[in-house]
Order: C-alpha cells, then sequence, then structure tokens
DNA sequence: GCGTAACCCTACGCACGAGTAGGTATGCTC
DNA sequence: GAGCATACCTACTCGTGCGTAGGGTTACGC
C-alpha cells in the first residue's frame, strides 16, 4: 500500500506522480487511496515518517550497543549505508524529493535534526570520557559534515550498485573518524594568518 | 531577469512557482518572459546553469592559485561556503529544487561531477607529491565524502545566518582536512575483524 | 426472493497554470 | 501626418490531475 506510493514517488517525483498512477500501481482504485491514506499530501507525509522511522530505527538499533567509540561509528555508518542500499526508493522519496518541497522540508529537517543528534551524542559521549570541552556549535559544524558526507556517499552509492556498502563505511571512516580522531585528540588545523588578521 | 526567476524558484520550488509570479517580480509581463526566455523549463535550466557556473568559478579562481594543499582546500571551502552565504537563493535553486526533478536531476549532477573532479585532482596532486598510489575509486569515495559534507555545513550555513562563513570552513578544515592528512600519511582506519572474516 | 449494507469502481467537476492570440501604445521613417 | 515596426499587455484556450459523486456488485439478514 504505502509501498506502492514510495515506489511512484520515487520513479516520478513528488509532483511527477498522479494519484491514478499510485493507485494502479496498488492494485486497487483511486477513491481507495483517499479512503485509506487521505489526500496526496498526507500520503506523501505518511511515506516521509515510515521511510524515516526505519531508517532511524536501523541506527538506532545499532548506536545502543555497547561498543568503543570507532567501532560504534563504524557501524553506524554501515547501518546507515546498508540500509540506503537496501531502500533505494525510500531514500530517493526521502532526500531527493522532500527537500525541495517546501511543505515537506520541515519533516526532513526533523528527521535529520535526530540523526545529527544522535551524532553529537556520540562525538559527545566521547568527548567527555577524554575530558575535553567543545561548544555546542562546533559539534553541530561537525556532526552536520560527518552526516552530509555520508548522506552524499548514499548517493554515491545509489548510482554505483557494485560498490559494496561495508567496504564503503569502511572508506568513509578513513576520512571521518581518523578526522574526528584527530579532533578528540585536541589536534587542531589552525588557518594561516598571513595578512596579519586578529584571531577571534 | 533571471534574477527574479531565481527568487522565486527559491521561494517556492519548481513546480510552486507559477510564469506569473516569476513574471510580477521581474516587473514584466507573462508573453515577455516568454519572448526572453523561452518556457519554464528554459528558464530553469538557465538558472541552473547561470548559479552554477557562478559558482564553479568562484572554485576554480581559488583553486588555480598556487598554494600548499592545506590552504588550497580551506581557501576552496571558504570560496565555496561563502558564495552559499552569499547567493542563497540560488543555493537553494541548484540543489533543493533541481535535485528532485528528474529532467533536471543530469545537470546537477553533471555539476558536482565537475566539482568532484576538481577534488580529485586536488587530492591526486597531492597525493602524487607524496608518491603515493591510491585506487580511483577510493578518491571519488573521498571526494565525494568532502563534497558532501561541505554542502551539508552549507546547508546549515542557510539556515545559520548568524554564523561566518569563514569560521566554519575553518571547523570544516578540522574534520576534512585533519582526516585527508591521515589518509595522506598513510595512516588507515580498518575494521576490528572479530568474527573471522576474510579481508578482501 | 427482497431489502440493505459494505465495498469498490467509473466517470466527472473543478481549479490552476502553461503557453498564446490578438490588441494597444510608443517611436521611427518618409 | 500616414505607414510601419517594435515593445508590451490583457485576456483567452486548453491540458492536466486532484478530489468526489453517484452507480454497480457481492454478501448477509429476514
Amino acid at each position: 500500500m504505502l509501498d506502492a506510493a514510495v515506489r511512484v514517488f520515487s520513479r516520478r517525483g513528488y509532483h511527477g506522480a498522479s494519484m491514478d498512477e499510485i493507485a494502479d500501481d496498488a492494485g486497487i482504485s483511486k477513491p481507495m487511496v483517499y479512503a485509506y491514506l487521505g489526500t496526496k499530501e498526507e500520503l506523501f507525509v505518511a511515506c516521509l515518517h515510515r521511510e524515516g522511522a526505519r531508517m532511524m530505527q536501523a541506527i538506532a538499533d545499532v548506536v545502543a550497543l555497547d561498543l568503543s567509540a570507532d567501532e560504534r561509528l563504524w557501524r553506524s555508518l554501515q547501518a546507515f549505508l546498508g540500509f540506503v542500499g537496501a531502500h533505494r526508493d525510500g531514500w530517493a522519496v526521502l532526500y531527493r524529493q522532500a527537500r525541495g518541497e517546501q511543505p515537506f522540508a520541515g519533516e526532513l529537517t526533523a528527521l535529520r535534526r535526530r540523526i545529527v543528534e544522535v551524532v553529537v551524542g556520540m562525538l559527545e559521549h566521547t568527548l567527555r570520557g577524554e575530558g575535553r570541552e567543545v561548544t555546542e556549535t562546533e559539534l553541530e559544524v561537525v556532526a552536520y559534515a560527518l552526516v552530509g558526507a555520508t548522506e552524499s556517499v548514499a548517493d554515491w552509492l545509489v548510482d554505483h550498485p557494485e560498490a559494496d556498502p561495508e567496504q564503503t563505511a569502511t572508506r568513509m571512516m578513513n576520512v571521518a573518524w581518523m578526522g574526528a580522531a584527530q579532533l578528540l585528540a585536541g589536534t587542531l588545523w589552525r588557518p594561516p594568518n598571513k595578512r596579519g588578521e586578529a584571531p577571534s
């Protein structure tokens, strides 16, 4: 039922998808779709929520495990990339469609916010262990960078079906974690200060 | 003229924007829009090309400079984030709208491909200098990760107008470059191999 | 067998917006 | 000043697709 909607939305885009086609794909008629799931907008939101919840679940399952910081990150990346690999349609709906349409951008932002919070939590947890202090904004930017990097690689993965999600996760680690490891160790990169600018 | 189109597209989205509104915003009438810029689709492509070209130019200008690897990356990040900060509408059109719509996804993929190639070039150039060998795929994944991370941070920047693009670029460096620095130095993260999996 | 109710369909109304036809004003040529 | 071209607008046609009204079909009660 929702599956059909997700398929069609992912093929045609939100606007390109007609309720007729969704009904057709689901093997029922249009009024039934309206009876069960309401308007097109409600239907799309329902898809969004289900796919989003599934994704969060896949990640949360891994984060909940009691693992070392690096392995937890690696496993999360695997979970995320694995999920995207296995639910390409859902991913397309979530990230390629929802983002552009104002009515849904908010939903997506909320989802992403939850993911970022998970990542911030992981970073914070590790930092606490190391006894270092970092500002909230700092963490947020880093988390956004990690999440964005992973999303981008997920996109790449969708376009390269021959690639192995697990190996890709490992490659991600080679950028993300090695960078984060430096940060956690307190090594900072500083801009060259040639023109005598006053540091903030 | 195109400016008005970019504004409206960024506010309403591709489908949400009506030619009437674009004409109105531009201070002319609809037939004039058709006379000057053709159909809605052609108009959008024109916006895409202009904004894309501007962005590439902003980056290319910096990449062309003869700089050390880290400073070049940092300056590129600054150029990119600075551009996004200064052209939020254009960015919204490019990345939030074009991505979801099949007719334009190709254009965007091409643009992104060019950016990735620039990044791959930077990485390769540096690696050559270090005398190390890495596979093309490896580089591509890393480049996608960097580009994605930056796009994501750019999005964050759009939603946080109070943030300073330059400082944000520096923060990005703290993830991207410190990670890349490890890679360039040949330090690799390897997955824990608890369950006796055969390494590939 | 007939009423009735649950269920699902075909076929439509209606709004919206892309693209255009035909008219009007302003300036330029002779 | 008549003829003409250029620049622009108002007002329309027409397709498309969301949402629904009203009809057919099956199953059950009496």
